[in-house]
RNA sequence: GCCGAUGUAGCUCAGCUGGCUAGAGCAGCUGAUUUGUAAUCAGCAGGUCGUGGGUUCGAGUCCCUCCAUCGGCUCCA
């Protein structure tokens, strides 16, 4: 007999060899039904596998992520399945479920695969699934798997096996097509009645530009038709929600092939919300004792040299421009900090004096690949909010958690709730991509770690996605349809102060290194409001958005009157404007609508009677009757509602 | 940069297998209408069908080049 212990901490005696499904049938023919995977011990296990030994046992039905992975990861081995059916000779890799979906990478060879061919490969992966085939998990000896593939002469496989440390590798089969695969899969493959392939796209093998490209499908499967239905409607909502969509809508920016790629032109709505976010943080800034500076657009390519990003991005960067004196050579400012760190050097200092911090909304330019660029998330030219701490060793963790502090400050002011942190640490088994000893290394990950603990915030830790010079605390944001962007960054720097010889006086009269923080709290404010068009959908806070409010006569003799009232907001800084076309007034307030306007005001006889005017919110909502005093207050309370002071 | 798809008026889109002077709605302009909570009516104007080349009696439609956009991959100081 073993011992099986549940989550809810119960446990049940049974005999060797049960497996989950059995169990799950003992407690409730419900829970039989509905259980695609398990978890055994903290190990991933399908529900056939026979229990040997007592252990902690975890059901997942399709509402939990663990059952969606293993649903999806099934349908992977369907869509191999298929794809091998039809288009002989091909090669199978890899085939993952993905956190909306999964996809399968294969070497096509000589065939051809586009989207016209997924309805006759949906179709077939239905008809498989409705065979109701068992996913039978199969160990076997290394040599025989190797021989296995061998035959098939798929040296994907042959390199993934050879990778394995293992000496048994295990093989998933079902209805006449096996897999190599480590596991968790559905029961059979019935569970799946609605399956959509998504799109087809190039991937490299091993994610590494220099090996093959292979063909990635990317699909998705449910449980349920009408969640399939729901789940394309939902894309579509998310679709309506893209940036690149309202931007030009709401006529916040433009591009210009003249102007060029990834260089955003914005429009005088954007610049306008563009600056009033700037004079929202600058504000901020300005309490947590930061200094404006100014640098300009270009450097002498010796200054990146010094600071080393010459060296790392040169090759993929703008060309460096050149001068009619030989020998001059400039490059477009690719980043903000080591001009602030020549304006650091610009006097002696005192640990008295420090941390200094020096902030400024620095446009840089970066040349992507023109593959990258995407709408105003990934551009050439942009604008960070972008400043350098320069503190002794003893202020770095203060000053790193009042960094934190701020950034949250940011995020909370502009409703980002759902945010994750992510300390990006290097990947020690590449040691050339980074500049800086292990010591320097080691001292500045400690601190950012110790920092981020002290602030009780959740992350994760991910390896090799460090700066060059130095780790740091990303904040990362998904946009309208899941794609997760860094926004806020933090970075702990010991290598440019050494680059660019950097020093105070101690206490005791002896030249020291300080320490330098980077930071962005929106990241660049082309990334950042490209997601806040996402997240709000175009209704910008109120204290953020062009106009606040519309006034709409009703008969050309309420234009006056109009006039009148518009006159008076302004006058008490209210964003307001009037729309004194000869339309109807339901076609006024469809555009006021449209164009996101968060109070309209109809004005007839009865409010130029009254003095008062009931309030339509966006969407149709009833703010009920209000005078023109009260109307400001509304405003203006709602305005700092949504927006306190950073303290 | 790589893989795949797409490119028709300012915007959203029709235009079947190549065949009269390329269509519609919205936006724009002109006029009428002076309007009460999501589109008043009429008229006008607007396109070298992304670019360059080719096949053909004939190309928006077929083929090739390039450019751009979209979805991914790689990259992201």
């Amino acid at each position: 007999m073993i011992e099986i212990t549940f989550p809810d901490g119960a446990s049940r005696s049974y005999q060797v060899d049960i497996t989950p499904f059995e169990i799950a049938s003992s407690i409730s023919d419900g829970l039989a039904r509905n259980i695609i995977s398990a978890s055994f011990n903290n190990q991933t296990i399908e529900t056939s596998t026979k229990l040997k030994n007592n252990g902690n046992l975890i059901f997942y039905t399709w509402n939990d992520d663990e059952g969606k992975k293993a649903f999806w990861h099934s349908s992977a081995h369907i869509l191999a399945q298929t794809l091998e059916e039809f288009y002989s000779g091909i090669k199978l890799t890899i085939g993952p479920a993905i956190s909306n979906g999964f996809y399968y990478d294969v070497d096509l060879g000589n065939h051809t695969l586009s989207e016209k061919d997924f309805p006759r490969i949906e179709k077939r992966m239905i008809e498989i699934s409705r065979e109701k085939h068992l996913f039978k998990l199969r160990s076997i000896e290394k040599k025989e798997a190797l021989d296995y593939y061998n035959k098939k002469r798929n040296e994907y496989k042959l390199e993934l096996i050879n990778n394995l440390q293992d000496v048994k590798i295990t093989f998933c089969d079902h209805d006449d097509f096996s897999d190599l695969c480590k596991g968790g899969h559905l029961p059979h493959t019935g569970f799946i009645k609605a399956v959509k392939l998504l799109n087809i796209a190039g991937a490299y093998w091993r994610a590494d530009q220099n090996n093959k490209q292979l063909t990635r499908v990317y699909g998705i499967s449910f449980p349920k038709q009408k969640e399939l239905n729901e789940y394309l409607n939902l894309i579509e909502e998310a679709k309506k929600r893209d940036h690149r969509k309202l931007g030009k809508k709401l006529e916040l920016f433009t591009f210009s092939n003249k102007v060029g790629l990834g260089l955003p032109l914005w429009l005088p709505k954007g610049a306008e919300l563009r600056d009033r976010l700037e004079s929202f943080l600058k504000k901020a800034q300005k309490k947590a004792g930061y200094k404006q500076v100014i640098s300009p657009h270009i450097g002498n390519k010796d200054l990146y040299e010094t600071s080393g990003h010459y060296q790392k991005y040169g090759d993929s960067s703008f060309k460096p421009i050149s001068t009619p004196a030989d020998g001059e050579e400039f490059l477009l400012k690719p980043m903000n900090c080591p001009h602030h760190c020549e304006i650091y050097n610009s006097k002696k200092w005192s640990y008295k004096e420090l941390p200094v911090r020096y902030a400024e909304f620095g446009t840089v330019y970066r040349y992507e690949q023109s593959g990258e660029l995407h709408g105003l998330t990934r551009v050439r030219g942009f604008t960070q909010d972008d400043a350098h701490i320069f503190c002794t060793q003893d202020q770095l963790n203060s000053e790193f958690k009042n960094v934190i502090d701020l950034v949250l400050y940011v995020f909370k002011s502009l409703g980002f709730e759902n945010f994750k942190t992510q300390i990006s640490l290097r990947d020690i088994n590449d040691k050339e991509k980074y500049i800086g000893s292990d010591e320097v290394w080691e001292t500045a990950e400690k601190a950012i770690i110790n920092a981020t603990k002290e602030k009780n915030l959740k992350y994760k830790v991910v390896y090799g996605e460090a700066a060059f010079y130095g780790p740091k605390l990303d904040f990362m944001v998904k946009d309208a349809l899941g794609r997760e962007w860094q926004l806020g960054t933090i970075q702990v720097d010991y290598n440019l102060p050494e680059r660019f010889k950097l020093s105070y006086i101690d206490n005791k009269n002896n030249l020291k290194r300080p320490v330098m923080i980077h930071r962005a709290p929106f990241g660049s404010m082309e990334r950042f409001i490209a997601i806040l068009i996402e997240h709000t959908g175009g209704n910008f806070p109120l204290w953020l958005t062009s106009n606040q409010l519309i006034l709409i006569p009703v008969g050309g003799n309420h234009k006056k009157y109009a006039e009148k009232v518009l006159n008076l907001l302004e006058n008490h800084e209210i964003r307001a404007l009037a729309d004194n076309r000869n339309e109807t007034v339901g076609k006024k307030i469809r555009e006021a609508e449209l164009n996101k306007i968060p109070f309209m005001i109809i004005i007839g006889d009865n409010e130029i009677k009254n003095d008062t005017f009931p309030v339509r919110g966006n969407g149709g909502k009833d703010y009920g009757e209000k005078s023109v005093k009260e109307l400001i207050k509304f405003i203006n309370d709602k305005s700092s509602e949504e927006i306190k002071d950073f303290n």
